[in-house]
DNA sequence: CGTTAGCACTCGATAGCGTTGAGTGCTAAT
DNA sequence: ATTAGCACTCAACGCTATCGAGTGCTAACG
């Protein structure tokens, strides 16, 4: 479809918008030691490849600028991977290599070392719920009428609610039911917990058909509300060094929704396995119709646990951020994949 | 110091500059129905008030403004506290009402409630560490050699952390051990916990020498990394529909600051109790030296337990602001106090 | 003597205008 | 097919004039 001299300027003026983040012209692109054709030459092809819609024009007399189209062509088919040289992996691995011995702090870690390597916005959600599963359901009475509940999962993550008692019932009968539950429902998977609970234990409970109700709502609550916990950002800031993003209203509608835990997860939720990238307007959220993101699902043993991310400009270094999320994304499985043992 | 009159003109550019974020000029003051003076006396007490340091002019033939000076007398002696009428009273409570029986929710819900109030930035400093106890200390194991070390305070604060075992170490050992310091330490104040455990327990525990490093280690860890539970942040782009923060860099260099939980815990802490204003740059940190901190403490039984603030623009409506405040702490004091029991 | 009307003055903001220069598209020559 | 040449476009920039909100000062007034 296109001419090889047509993808390898389409090729440098990416290439070149990307770092200077201004239209290019055809002199420019003559100048280029690798470039042996004169300006009016390369006036012809960009004439072309914006007919073809890879190219765009602020306004007549200035020079192009890469289109949706054309960032997606060059991402399928012309960017090379950014060569993380070995000193780089050495050092995201040198991250890691201390003593982190909880989930937690690992996927912070690597929300961290993204935005650091990038200077762009990181996001990464944690393990999916469906591959964990109930390790030990507690109570910690602290005082007549309140407990703490505290439910452990294998991964070794941990949620806890305070729970006031029903007059009506003592720590006892409480502890009882916690018991019960405890017995049957340890290495249950989260997401086959309510109906589990249900089923199963329903009857077992029956006489303390109340605590059975309020042990389940917090259980639920729990449940709900972990999606908080999952989600990991780092260097929000640094997209307002970008000059795309010279203009408060933008920053705002985008910190705005990086702030939507909910809207994230939906974002990142269902996204296919693999790399995955997302040009402007490609993405759904409007808000970010100006940037593009760029997932990896990181996974132990074929199964999906979650998923490391990148937001930009679409003006972005993708060579350089998908190299980097490929081996970071590697990385984490390895240091992850002992949890799952 | 001041005469009635300079005061009333004080009060009244201050109050307007609030809502309009504009040079006052002598004309509109005067326009004013509760003021019967001409523009050319307002501008001879304009001019004495300027003098006197409470008022600045941009430029001249622009309006006045108040300086950080006239804000410090405004709040001092002028400012009338935003009634917060009963209406908006039952709003706040209402607020709270529902079952919150988690502290960590009542505390987030807090700097919620403010930040939608204002359309300011809401900074809540959960209870200080000193009057939180141990209440119990627990291992769940998850393998072999790995368990989740889980700490409950007295608030019902839950830390948990995930180690594991050195090779030469049994669970059975370790669980041991744990039992120990248990029986030891619980209802020790978080703070006194590590010179507790130097002195009471260190012989008790010494043939577990290396579990007792260990644990030490976990006990240190999560102790350090509490701060940044500790903070709850809401609104945080609120400031960016304030007309001063039209210049990107210097949200950046605000958001910047906020995000680091250390340096806001140093900004909060040791502050008097009750309510403080802190103008422009009485703030030590210099990003916020064109903004107003206001923070209140809350207490139970004369014990302060942590510190809620609002962070806005010098121009910032002042008495709404500390009538929030005050009512909010003291609805906070008595919503927690049932955990001080 | 405090207050006020009048007036010249200041200065940021805004609009209009010419200049500059990077970049284009087209044509004709190679 | 490629390229040199040239007329054309248009944002950006700087300059100037104008406008008007607001001031400070002086003199008059009750």
């Amino acid at each position: 479809m296109l001419t090889d001299r047509q993808r390898m300027i389409l090729n440098v003026i990416i290439d070149d918008y990307i770092r200077s983040a201004e239209p290019i012209g055809s002199r420019s692109i003559s100048k280029r030691s690798d470039v042996s054709f004169s300006p009016a030459t390369i006036r012809n092809e960009m004439a072309d490849l914006e007919e073809l819609g890879f190219l765009e024009q602020p306004h007549t007399s200035a020079g192009r600028i890469p289109s949706i189209k054309g960032y997606r062509y060059y991402v399928d088919h012309l960017v090379k991977l950014g060569e993380v040289n070995e000193q780089e992996k050495q050092l995201v691995r040198s991250y890691f290599t201390e003593k982190m011995n909880q989930m937690e702090q690992i996927i912070q870690h690597a929300a961290m070392i993204l935005s650091n390597m990038t200077n762009y916005t990181s996001i990464v959600l944690g393990p999916e719920t469906f591959t964990t599963s109930l390790k030990h359901f507690q109570l910690v009475p602290l005082s007549q009428d309140t407990a703490v509940a505290i439910i452990v999962t294998n991964t070794g993550h941990v949620e806890n609610r305070t729970i006031s008692l029903p007059e009506d019932m003592t720590m006892e009968e409480m502890q009882q039911a916690v018991n019960i539950l405890n017995a049957k429902l340890v290495g249950v998977p989260l997401v086959r917990l309510k109906s589990k609970l249900h089923s199963e234990v329903g009857q077992e409970l029956g006489r303390y058909a109340d605590q059975f109700e309020r042990l389940l709502g917090i259980l639920d609550q729990t449940l709900e509300s972990e999606g908080d916990h999952r989600v990991f950002m780092s260097g929000t800031t640094n997209m307002l060094t970008q000059p795309e993003f010279k203009d408060v209203d933008k920053v705002k509608t985008l910190l705005d929704l990086l702030e939507e835990t909910p809207t994230i997860m939906q974002m990142f939720n269902a996204l296919p396995s693999g790399i995955q990238v997302r040009i402007g307007t490609e993405n759904t959220h409007e808000a970010i119709n100006t940037c593009s993101l760029i997932t990896a699902t990181y996974s132990v043993e074929g199964k999906s646990l979650g998923t490391i991310g990148i937001l930009g400009p679409t003006r972005m270094d993708y060579g350089k951020v998908i190299g980097l999320l490929d081996i970071l994304s590697k990385d984490m499985a390895v240091l992850l994949g002992r949890w799952y043992k």
